[in-house]
DNA sequence: TCCAACTATCATGTATTACAAGGTACATGG
DNA sequence: CCATGTACCTTGTAATACATGATAGTTGGA
C-alpha cells in the first residue's frame, strides 16, 4: 500500500484543486481521484483540518439533486499556505531523489 | 513541519542506502542526515520492519570505539523491493505534480 | 406508498509510522 | 572516576489515511 506516501500531500492536493475552483468534499474526491485514490473518510475530516487553520472557509449552496453542498474556497493565508507546502514539497522530492541516486552511484565515500 | 511528507519514504532512503554499501543503523542516521532529517528513535524501529519483511539481514562486526556495529544488508528481495518502491515513489511524484498543476493556471498569476 | 439508488454530509475506530525521551553498554581522555 | 562519544534499544505520543457506517434529502420504479 502506498497510503503512506499520501501523508503530508493530500492537504497540499485538495489546496490546489480549490485554488483551480471552489468546490466541496464530494466532488474533491472524485476530482483527486482522476490522478490519484483518496475517499471520502478521508476527506471529510481533512476539510475540517483545513478550515479549523482558517486555509478554507465554506459556504452552503442548495442542491437539486440531494442535501446542500457545503463549497469550500482558498482564503489568503490558505493561498500562502499552499505555496508554501508545494515549495517544501519540491524540496523534499530533491531530498529523496538525492538519497535514491546513492543506490545509483555507490561511490560516496566521504567524510565519515 | 514536514515530518508527514517522509512516511512511507524513509524505507526506501534507507534501502537505497544500503544499495551503496552495507552499513548500521547508528551510521545510516548521519548518512542520510546529509540529505534529510531523521532520528535514532525513527531508525532503530524502522530496521527492524526492514528485518520483519526480511528486506534486509544483519551480521556483527565488533568496534574499536564501542559496542558492536549491528550491520545491515540488503536480501535479494529487499532489493526487488527497492525498485519497486522507487517505481511507486516515481508515479506518485508524477500524480502529485499532476494535482498541482491544476492550481497553476489561477493562484500564481503573478508572481510566479 | 414504499423502497432502492444516488448525492452529500459527518463520526468513530484502527493501523501505520516518525519522533522525542529515556535507558543500556563500552571505550577513551581529562 | 566521570564526561564524552559510539552504538544499541524501548516506550509513549502525535499525525493522519482510511474503512465502516450513520444521517438525510431527492428521484424514480414496483
Amino acid at each position: 500500500m502506498k497510503t503512506q506516501l499520501k501523508k503530508g500531500t493530500l492537504d497540499m492536493c485538495v489546496l490546489a484543486a480549490l485554488a483551480a475552483g471552489d468546490s466541496y468534499a464530494y466532488e474533491l474526491v472524485s476530482i483527486l481521484s482522476r490522478s490519484m485514490e483518496v475517499s471520502e473518510g478521508t476527506m471529510y475530516p481533512l476539510m475540517r483540518r483545513l478550515q479549523a487553520e482558517a486555509w478554507v472557509s465554506t459556504y452552503l449552496v442548495e442542491s437539486a439533486s440531494g442535501p446542500s453542498r457545503k463549497y469550500y474556497t482558498l482564503t489568503a493565508e490558505g493561498r500562502r499556505q499552499l505555496a508554501l507546502m508545494q515549495q517544501e514539497w519540491q524540496e523534499f522530492v530533491g531530498d529523496v531523489n538525492s538519497v535514491l541516486q546513492l543506490a545509483a552511484g555507490r561511490a560516496t565515500g566521504e567524510t565519515a
